[in-house]
DNA sequence: AAAACGTTTCAATTTTAATTGAAATATTTA
DNA sequence: TAAATATTTCAATTAAAATTGAAACGTTTT
């Protein structure tokens, strides 16, 4: 059994290249790292990473930050995030939905309406001049 | 001339709503903020945003994630990226270009490599538990 | 219970992003 | 200068995400 890998959390990588094939400096410092495993072994487990670059991709786009960044000043109804942005319902109901899945927001049925709130974790994001988060 | 709108840097929206659309709670925070207009002259200037997600799209993606992490250990020529990521040259390529146009990380030429190294502002995103940065 | 309202869901389409493999470029070595 | 190596670029394809408009859903009002 390979006693190296047994119990890891982070992936870990069976790559090899020739020792001649990179720039001496890198090499040196690949080798104090424990060579190419060694630096594959510093890689966050994949599960993180899909977390992670999940968040981000929720983020990508610019309508989605401006629901965002109006969900930061107070709680609305949709149809006010709609006069604001000026889309379709149901495009704007897309994207709020991308923003829930990825916890950034959350909505609350009050009557006939439904109203989003900004979650902590979206918040952290929503800032102009973003100090951020763990996801 | 609209003297409203005059020398504005944020963004406006010019729709508007009746008053007794909306659920009352949210309707008094909406006036104490200046009603729909006043709420999106909250947003920041589309310029940022338009900024801001661009940058969270190239964080969005599994394949550049992972090589903003290996970069935060250590400057790695393409070669030994593509050694722990093992991927194809041309895609390793696609996704390092994309991040070096979101200004994450930056590539040097020496002698026949082309060694890449995570900047300033990559250093931000590639934290386990990142302490977020200003775009 | 029917009509009206706010919102979501769905299927079809369009748009955008990612992948692939071959060819091109640039640097070094022979 | 030719061959070899590392990396990028390009055109074509595939895959994923976003948009659209119609229909459905749940809540409130009449």
């Amino acid at each position: 059994m390979n006693t190296r890998n047994k119990n890891k959390t982070k992936q870990s990588c069976d790559c090899t290249i020739s020792r001649t094939d990179i720039p001496p400096a890198i090499q040196e410092d690949l080798d104090a790292v424990g060579g190419i495993p060694g630096l594959c072994d510093q890689l966050p487990p994949e599960s993180s990473i899909v977390t992670t670059s999940t968040t981000y991709h929720a983020l990508s786009d610019p309508l989605r930050m401006k629901v965002l960044y109006l969900l930061r000043v107070q709680p609305l109804c949709v149809c006010v995030i709609k006069a604001c942005i000026g889309i379709a319902d149901s495009k704007l109901s897309y994207h709020l939905t991308i923003l829930k899945k990825a916890g950034l927001i959350e909505g609350e049925q009050k009557g006939n309406w439904i109203v989003y709130q900004i979650t902590e974790k979206g918040l952290l994001f929503a800032q102009e001049n973003p100090p951020m988060p763990s996801l």
